[in-house]
DNA sequence: TCAAATTTTGAACAGTGTTCAATATCTTTG
DNA sequence: CAAAGATATTGAACACTGTTCAAAATTTGA
């Protein structure tokens, strides 16, 4: 009968993560101190330490929180358009409209250092795969009715990967393009491109 | 007569500028603090603050050289190349590397946060427009060659800005792929895409 | 109830950045 | 040349970080 401990346990984990949450969607990385954590959480920072390594662990505790959520709000809102190219640019769309919602949650996803070289494999694999996961089946629609090769497809799906990453990372860190039509605009673009392209 | 003070005000701003250089190459950004800049530098740490208003201004102050750095070493690398696809795609190879030898440029380019709006602009055309100057004449080379418009050289342009920003990210900040081999070939499957691809 | 186990906590230390008054050094002038 | 003034340099001090650890508070079990 150790379930009763564990699960008091597991009680007062929650509250510290979901404050980390809190932090970071309001305030971001940045904000996220020892002190910060535990006053939300309504314990000492000492008691931080009882639960949790560091704060780090706590923080990408959220991360495949995050990431359901990320993929939740994506599917949703490209729910209503048909399979294929058309389903393929909105998600992906979708996918970036999250992140320029949370600018701190893209910042934990692609540019903070993870010293943890432990945790460090399973936090890349989550962020990669996720707009994998979004796109996986229209991507296969996509090669049945243009009849492409798996390699094509993944030639595709990997540039893909790539310019959304790249485009998130100017905008977010250096407002490049300078406003957020523009950004669309080009991150429009760049979908089409990368769908569309005739080798 | 103002110029004899100003000429050593220059010399001082040079050793802080300096020990910043040194710091940023070996040790990254995460190094770079008050303390250990003026410690490089020979003065107190608060000196530093009589000649820039803060690290970060210093950090800053370093991409200039830095641009030029990668230029030179992109050139040189990719000289013996013919201009047009080939001499574009190891310009572009080169940049990357450049980028790879040290890391903590990269950070400081791409991922750290400019809270002076002031210097923000100027840093952002900066890094910005680094791989466009690298490959400006090779791209007129190939439009003039394949007859393209300059929207579809622009779209290439830019994708290849996307596409590699979001390459150094993913290897840098998440050690995506997991070996440099497999870097370099994705890096070279998406440069190849992004050259030849047929509209 | 009371002793033992456990959880919670604040003090303390070593780091950060930043400000500011005191100190040291140059410069000018009488 | 020496005193006075201007300027450059500096360390103390404060507020913030993360982290550890022994003491205090609490819960548990007999």
């Amino acid at each position: 009968m150790t379930s009763k401990k564990e699960i008091q346990e597991q009680r007062v984990r929650g509250y510290f993560i979901a404050a980390t949450k809190e932090i970071l969607k309001s305030e971001g990385l940045k904000s996220v101190s020892v002190r910060n954590i535990a006053d939300r959480a309504g314990y000492s920072f000492a008691s931080l330490y009882n639960y949790f390594k560091d704060a780090k662990e706590l923080v990408f505790l959220c991360v495949k929180d995050f990431r359901e959520e990320c993929i939740a709000y994506a599917q949703e809102k490209a729910a209503s358009k048909p399979a294929g190219a058309k389903h393929l640019k909105a998600v992906t769309l979708a996918y970036l409209e999250y992140f320029i919602q949370y600018p701190g949650i893209h910042d934990l996803f692609f540019n903070e250092k993870l010293s943890d070289i432990g945790h460090t494999g399973d936090t890349t694999s989550l962020v990669v795969s996720l707009l994998e996961t979004l796109s996986e089946s229209d991507w296969q629609h996509i090669a049945k009715h243009e009849k492409l090769s798996g390699k094509e497809v993944g030639h595709r799906q990997s540039a893909l990967l790539l310019g959304t990453t790249g485009i998130l990372s100017l905008y977010l860190n250096r407002r490049y393009p300078a406003t957020y039509e523009a950004f669309l605009k080009q991150a429009g673009n760049f979908i089409d491109q990368q769908i569309n392209q005739a080798k």
